[in-house]
DNA sequence: GCGCGGGTGTGACCCGTTTCACAGACCCGG
DNA sequence: CCGGGTCTGTGAAACGGGTCACACCCGCGC
C-alpha cells in the first residue's frame, strides 16, 4: 500500500471511504507540465481521474475552432465519469493551468471494485449528477443571460476556491471570453465600465474584484 | 410478480436485465393526462421514472418566465436520475404531451437494488453518461451556433422517434421557437424561407420535412 | 353566420455583439 | 535599449435577432 496523501477538499471530501480508498491504492500517477494537454475532445477515454495538486481546464470546442471554456477544476475534484462506462468518446479537452498531478483508475478496475463495493457505483451517481446539474446551470446562463451577467456570473465563479477568495483572477481578457462564450473586445468594453465604476481592478493578465457586491448585482439583472 | 411489459425501445433497449426487472416489479405506476405535469424544475424528486407509453417535454426556465424546450422522451426512456441519490432538485421541468403512462423507483429502493445487483449501479452511470453528452452538445448547439442551424437540428431530431421517422411534428411555431431558444417570429420567418424552397411543408400546428439532406446542410452550415 | 382566439406572415425599428481596424502599453529576448 | 509579440482600449460599421405592430387566416362555439 502506497502512502498516497489526497486532498481533502472538492468531491473527495464528501465521497465515501471507498473511493478515497481506490484512488489511494489502484490508481496510477500521472503529472502534467503547465499547458500539457491531458485528453481532447473527442478522444476515446476509460479512465476517472483526481485532482492531487495544480488546476486543470476544461473546454469544448466548435467545428469552427471557437473555443468555450467551461471550467476550472482544483485539488480534490473528479472528472472523467463521462466516458467511465460508455463506449463514447469524451466530451471536453483538458489542459493544465500550471503543473499539475493526477490519479487515474481505469475503467475495468472501477468496474471490478464497484462489484465489490456498490457504494463506489452511488458515489459515481452522485458525481455524475452535480455534474448534471451544473451544465444545466450554464445552458441556463448561456441561453438567457446577456454577457455581461454571464462575465459577472464567471469571475464570482472563478474567484472562489473552496472556501477560500482569490485574490486576483490569473486570466487574461481573452481567456475570459472564452469562459463567457464572446469576444475579447466586448470583454474589454465591460470590464473598461466596471473599473471606471470602481468594481474591479485590472492589470495585464488579470483582475482583481474590488467589490463582490456590485458584481453580484450585475450577475443578476439583465442589464449593464 | 405484475404482468407489466415495457418497451423494448430507449434506454431500456440496452440496458441491464436487473434494470428491466427492477422497473417490473418494484415500481409503481404513474399515469397522466395531456398536458399535465409530473414535476416542475425546483422541486425535490427522488424517484427514476421509465416511459412506459405516450411522450413527455423536458423544459427549463429562466426567471424572467422564458422557457427553453430541451427534448421530448418517448416509451422506453429513463429520466429522474440526477435527483435520484442527490439531496438536490429537479433540473427540469417535465409535461406530458399526449396521455402517457410511466413506472417509478424510490430512491431507498434503487440504494437497496443497486447494493443487491451492483450492475444495476453502473446502468445508471451509463444513463448519466448519455445525459452528459447530450447536454454538452446542446450547451455548444447554443453557444456557437446560429438561430436557423438550432432549428435545423431540432427539428431533424424530433422527427426521429426510434428508428422511423415522423411525418409531421406536431408542433406550432411558437413551440418550436422554445425549443431552438427563439422567438416565434423569427422562427416564421426561416421557416417561410426553407418552405420557398421546396424544404419543408407548413400548416396550421405541424410541419412535414420535404427534404431532409436540404435541412442536414441548414444545420452544419452557419448560414440561413 | 359572426365573432373571437390562437396560429401565422411580415415589415420597421432597436439593440447588443461581432467584426474590423488601429493605437497604445507592457514584456521579454537579443 | 530596441523591436517584435501579446495584451489592452476603443471607435465605426454591419448584422442577427428581439421587439413591436399589424393583417390575415382558420376553426370553433354561440
Amino acid at each position: 500500500m502506497d502512502t498516497v496523501t489526497l486532498p481533502k477538499s472538492g468531491f473527495l471530501a464528501h465521497a465515501s471511504q471507498d473511493l478515497s480508498d481506490l484512488m489511494a491504492s489502484v490508481a496510477t500517477e500521472v503529472s502534467l507540465d503547465e499547458g500539457e494537454v491531458l485528453f481532447e475532445q473527442g478522444d476515446i477515454g476509460d479512465t476517472l481521474y483526481a485532482i492531487v495538486s495544480g488546476s486543470l481546464e476544461f473546454s469544448v470546442l466548435s467545428r469552427e475552432g471557437r473555443k468555450l471554456s467551461l471550467d476550472v477544476m482544483r485539488p480534490g475534484a473528479l472528472f472523467g465519469e463521462i466516458a467511465l462506462f460508455d463506449p463514447g468518446t469524451r466530451t471536453a479537452t483538458v489542459t493544465a493551468l500550471e503543473p499539475t498531478r493526477l490519479r487515474g483508475v481505469k475503467n475495468a478496475d472501477m468496474l471490478r471494485a464497484i462489484r465489490k463495493a456498490p457504494d463506489l457505483g452511488i458515489d459515481m451517481i452522485q458525481l455524475a449528477g452535480e455534474r448534471m446539474r451544473w451544465m444545466s446551470s450554464q445552458l441556463n446562463e448561456q441561453v438567457f443571460l446577456p454577457m455581461p451577467a454571464r462575465l459577472a456570473r464567471k469571475i464570482l465563479y472563478l474567484t472562489v476556491d473552496g472556501s477560500r477568495q482569490l485574490a486576483i483572477l490569473p486570466l487574461s481578457q481573452s481567456e475570459l471570453a472564452e469562459f463567457v462564450g464572446a469576444t475579447r473586445e466586448a470583454v474589454s468594453k465591460t470590464l473598461s465600465l466596471w473599473k471606471r465604476a470602481g468594481v474591479i481592478e485590472a492589470s495585464r493578465g488579470g483582475i482583481r474584484v474590488l467589490d463582490r457586491e456590485a458584481l453580484q448585482v450585475m450577475a443578476d439583472l439583465h442589464q449593464i
